[in-house]
Formats: C-alpha cells, structure tokens, sequence
DNA sequence: TCAAGATTGATGCAGCTGCATCAAGTGGGC
DNA sequence: GCCCACTTGATGCAGCTGCATCAATCTTGA
C-alpha cells in the first residue's frame, strides 16, 4: 500500500459523496413529484433538441452524456416506447440509425426545463454566493480527469443545458 | 416557475454531478479490480466494526449509513451470506436483531481500508491541497441539508473511516 | 387489560445498471 | 474481390434500487 489520505482528502472524499447523493436526491424529488421523469430522460431529450435537425446518432448521444452504449440503447427504448423520440433509418451507414426527438418530446424538455432550473435554484444557487459557487467549480475541476475533458462548449449562449453524467 | 439558477450555481451543479460520478467510478474501479466487494460492503463492516460490542441493530446501521430500510436489510442478507456478518437474535425486541461481524468481516475491512485510503488518495488526496480538501469541504457543506447533519463525531480518532451514502 | 398505532425487519415486483456477447455492417490491406 | 478487424447497436442475465406491503412485536392511552 502506498501513501496515505491526510484528514482533509478524506472529509472531501466523504462530503462530495454525501452531498451529491443528497443533492441529487432533492432535485430528483422535486422532479418526480411534479410527475416528471428520470433526469436522465430530461438530458438525453436536451441533447436532441440541441441538434440542429433534431436528431442525433446513439453513438454521439452517449459520447455527450458520458454514459455507456447499452445504456443509451435502453434509454432511447424507453423515450421511444414513451413518444418522445422514434429511430429513423441511417442511409448512410446501415448498422447505426437516428434518433430524432418528437413534438411531445420537445415539449416535454421545455417543461421540464423549468422545473429542473427552479429545483437547481432551490438546492444549489440559493445556498452559495456566484463567488462561492465558482471556486466550487474551480475546485471540482481539478478533481476532474482533466484529460478526457474536450470541453470545447459552455463559452457562450445559454450556458449548455444542465446534464450530469450518471 | 420561480428564480432561475445563475450560470454560476448551473455550473456547479453539472460539475458535481459529473465530477462526483466519474471520482467515484474511479475508486470503485480500482477496489473492484483488487478483487473487492462494493463500497456499501465495506462501509457497512466500519460501522460494525466501530461498535465495541462488534454488532448493531439494522435500525442503527441504516441511520449510521444514511440508506433506506429495504436496503440495510439486503445489505444484511449479502454480508451474511457472504460469512462476513451474522444474525443474531434480540432478546431485548423481538421484532428486531443484532448483526454482528466475524472474523472473516474483520479482515476484510482490514484489506479493504487499505486498497480504500490508497485510491482515496489517489484519486482525491493526490489532486487537492489540504487547504484546497478544507475549502472544498466548507463549500459542499453548504449545499447539505444542514439539518438534519447531527454530525456529533469527526472530531477525534481515525478520522472516522470514510462512509459514503449511495 | 386491551385495542390502535408505531416500530422493526423482510420481501415481491418493476425498473435500471453493468457485463458479456451477438449480429449486422463498414473499411482497409492484400 | 476477399478477408479480417473494427464499429454500431441490441439483448440476455445477474445484481441492485425503490416502492409498496407484510407480519411480528412493542408502546401508549383509555
């Protein structure tokens, strides 16, 4: 065994799991007692919707969301079986196909859209100063692998939709 | 719809989610491929192993680990079944139980601190000054639901063994 | 004393996750 | 053209989670 935590690493271990575990958990709540859906669905429906044609290929969908392939398929299964999303064929590449999001689906994620800034306002934003929230940020970042990042948006309009990786 | 989330509080909740996920995952990794069992398993043989007697109530262990009820008691079922833990009956409530650890528990969580403080500091330690640990701390710590923290230990010994609430 | 309500722990069910694997299709080297 | 490696997406299986509910026991109060 190689070195070991001091106390500080370790409370920051313990705090990070702690409080996003319970973070999440209240936004979730919120959402789902306003009878909406996982926070999943809501991402992968933003991700949609911000493709200019409104469709997407699943392997882009899961390089956005940082999720694993068969968990796109299944989460499509499901916004498809739910009317928010339908598969189209891809010509250009028959093993893939696309996913373009519905009328409904598009409805879905605006509405949505309001009650997960109301419940991120509620659960983060009034709890911390801009300031504060920041050099929070600033320091999540360097616990980031900062290697797989790309972060290449975020620098401009309407700050990239909120979606967490899980 | 109420006050909507700066895009200061937006981004430091994406990040908490995100960052959280993928530190977990990375120490989850690193203990799966060392041949351990979940992080709930070893969580759950600190706090019977923190017990002077070397066993509790479910009910205590569920409020300890912050988990539900439903999932304490499966937990349960795995140590036990696992030769990790054992039933014991409560003469005291007969409604409830005692789980008690064993020997094989005991090493177990021996083994398995280790391989946890290494990829804590790795993944967490090694990335973050303690200054940085202690900022970090203070700025989740807002975000908790502080009521309902009680947090009445920390203070003293072994820093308490690192116990995450999933 | 005894009935109503609370507490303790277990469990059936549905849904989600991760893992391994599969079939279909593409593309590059020869 | 043909073969082999790779990519794309789906799926069977096992395990875990959350929800609802259950049986057993304890506690309270009339």
């Amino acid at each position: 065994m190689k070195r070991k935590p001091s106390l500080e690493a370790t409370a920051a271990w313990i705090r990070l799991m702690r409080i996003q575990s319970r973070v999440l958990d209240a936004v979730e709540q919120d959402l789902k007692r306003a009878g909406f859906p996982p926070l999943a669905w809501y991402d992968a429906l933003a991700e949609l919707s911000r493709s200019p044609t409104g469709e997407m290929r699943p392997v882009e969908l899961e390089k956005q969301m940082l999720i694993p392939q068969y968990s796109t398929s299944r989460l499509i299964d499901r916004l498809v079986d739910e009317g928010l999303a339908a598969r189209r064929e891809c010509k250009m590449d028959k093993r893939g196909l696309f996913v373009e999001i519905t009328a409904a689906g598009r409805e879905l994620h605006k509405k949505m859209g309001c009650a997960y800034s109301t419940a991120i306002e509620k659960h983060v934003g009034s709890k911390l100063s801009d300031a504060d929230a920041a050099k929070l940020c600033g320091l999540l970042d360097r616990l980031g692998c900062a290697c797989q990042e790309a972060a290449p948006t975020v620098t401009s309009p309407a700050a990239r939709d909120a979606a967490p990786a899980r």
